[in-house]
DNA sequence: TATGAATGAGAATTCATTCAT
DNA sequence: CATGAATGAATTCTCATTCAT
């Protein structure tokens, strides 16, 4: 060994970024009780005890992890919420496009499934998701409808409702790559799916003058 | 305990359905590896042994749970594919709000929700929802589209994501009162966002003479 | 069915010794504790319930099926003691060839390896076979040589250790067929090996004047 | 407890052979089946869960006593087989007081015991004992007696029988030891009886000049 | 008598967590 | 900080024994 190299390298810093990545892998593959602390240590190239350094319980990494793929997205959607007085039609186009690429390069899926199969376990988790993330991205497109309604863009009918009907083909892309391309079905083109859906559903909502 | 109740009955042919009923509950609440079969036993009023003698494993059970819930509706869809040259508004109108109806009162959530779960520790369970529910409900709408496509009714558009379109409402739907209800979502009520979505979609999908 | 043909043969008398026999096959191939009663009773061609009808507990059928084999050979060995007065060299070589003959033929090897596997579970069992079997054999032989040498027929020399010398092949080879044959060993003719040992040890043993 | 006194220490190279050597005890006690690892790990001074540490399972702990206690015998064996072409008697002399000697001194009784209860269960053990112990010993006895029968020093006959009868009392005085010793059976002097038996088996054996 | 469903104590195995080094 | 040997509670699965039928 050269003298003057250190065995290894400190990074304090960078540790618990690790070691959240190699958790995410790992309990998005088993689900968070069939995850092994030993395969994450290992994945993270740390030893078990390690994890103790930076996180409490098997419970605390879990929540960490969800937590830090929640974070950043959140801006994300805040941001969009900016754009809301430009005509409907070019706003949700943009607004789900945008979506579609985010699901489709972040581990928000897994994240996802992870939230869906750990719900009960988790409550707090699913109140994260449900107040942090699924309800601001609502908020904010529910609110760019009723805006649209209020000049007249759209037609009458539930806002929340109509929200439900833009986004849903999202998650249900994401869990069909999660969930059945594993298991052998075809793969879906999420942002074609998007697409397409976007114009059907802008054909049905949009009042007849504003098709666009 | 009463003098002379027995400590045990036989009971052969109930026992199996009333142990994958309990699993279900459990299964459901815990996910597959929290899940405990002590909890499974108790809850079936029965001993933990007993479970042995109707399957073999506890992933055995699991698979129990999943099949029991699957099978009766495979048929449903199946008898649902019979209306397919009435006009195609009623009978997307009709077909959705009976998949609503199933979704609502049967345990399918549970269920989904714990396949999406173990998608990864249980692939061959993906695989039996891919081809028995998902890829078969998915055909039959499909091919309504394709059909009404040809005789004009339907503009121009990949059939298959129209029917996605047409679905994602009701897994969203599904997952929001799995997951995001107990974890302090309002509630959403299924048939009346499955009504409004129908019509949504129609009045993009439709081509111009065909709005009804 | 024929009528008038009962449903079954009842056999009172005969069920002890058929569960006895598939007590003794099960015991033999899997020892004490990992035989199970589902298989005896299976083999046995009964139900698991009966064989608490004629057996107390699964230690108890162990002790049955040991003192099953046991019993008769007793007798045998008894019979065997009466002609001790002859020459002694024909009286050895015929007691040993017909111990032989009762090892090869009689699942008393099964039974041995049975005690000799349990004896610390079951110290009984182990000073059953040392007072009935072992010490009998030994007892007789020892008291044949002992006479023998008392007429000048025998070198001195323990007599009990002379039997030890006598009797040990027959052991060897009992345990060669039960444990090494399966085991990939190449099968011993005991008959044979008895035979050329009793005329090494008789070269051995008699005095000068009596090589006959 | 004393304060200061650490819950567990650092043990990393003594532990497996601690651990064998307490499942050596309590696998001759019990046998296989009915041996606790509860039993094991309290005797070795540790716990449960180090147990797999070391052994993936209870067979792979049991296949671990059994080896330990067999590789170091063969050794001895093949060195013994040195002394090839001395007179006979002399040879035969020193090795059967050898063999005494070891069995007396080592668990090889004890494992003799097991592998003869377990060898249904565990045919590679049973493999190994042949292969390893009982066929190497009986070659090196077999080889002598052949070139001692081909320089004319001992009759004609079965050399493999010859070695069979030569061996088979050490058999017999071991598990008379393991067995019938504890059943209340008077134990034996195993060096005296090999001891007589050799110069009996000799004076059969050897030619009529080769007396000695 | 005979059955076999049901029991429940017990055993092997796993793994989050701790702590001496 | 970092390690990984050690712990022990928890969990699945087994099987001798019981007992309603």
């Amino acid at each position: 060994m050269l003298a003057g190299e250190p065995k290894w390298r400190r990074r304090k810093e960078a540790r618990p970024g690790e070691i959240v990545a190699a958790a995410l892998e790992v309990f998005a593959e088993k689900g968070f009780a069939a995850a092994r602390l030993d395969d994450i240590a290992a994945r993270a190239g740390v030893s078990k005890g390690a994890l103790y350094l930076y996180f409490e319980t098997k419970h605390d990494l879990f929540h960490a992890v969800v937590r830090d793929a929640v974070t950043p997205n959140i801006d994300a959607i805040e941001a969009a919420a900016r754009a809301m007085n430009q005509p409907i039609g070019p706003v949700i186009r943009m607004m789900l496009g945008r979506a579609a690429e985010v699901l489709i390069t972040s581990p928000l899926g897994a994240v996802a499934k992870m939230v869906i199969a750990e719900s009960r376990n988790f409550p707090d988790l699913a109140r994260v998701w449900h107040d942090e993330v699924v309800e601001r991205a609502l908020g904010v497109i529910t609110g760019l409808i009723e805006a649209a309604q209020a000049r007249g863009e759209i037609r009458p009918g539930d806002a929340r409702f109509h929200a439900f009907s833009l986004i849903s083909p999202l998650l249900l892309g994401l869990l069909w790559r999660e969930v059945l391309v594993p298991a052998g079905g075809r793969p879906v083109d999420i942002r074609a799916l998007a697409a397409q859906h976007v114009e059907t559903v802008l054909g049905g909502m949009l009042s007849q003058g504003d098709r666009r």
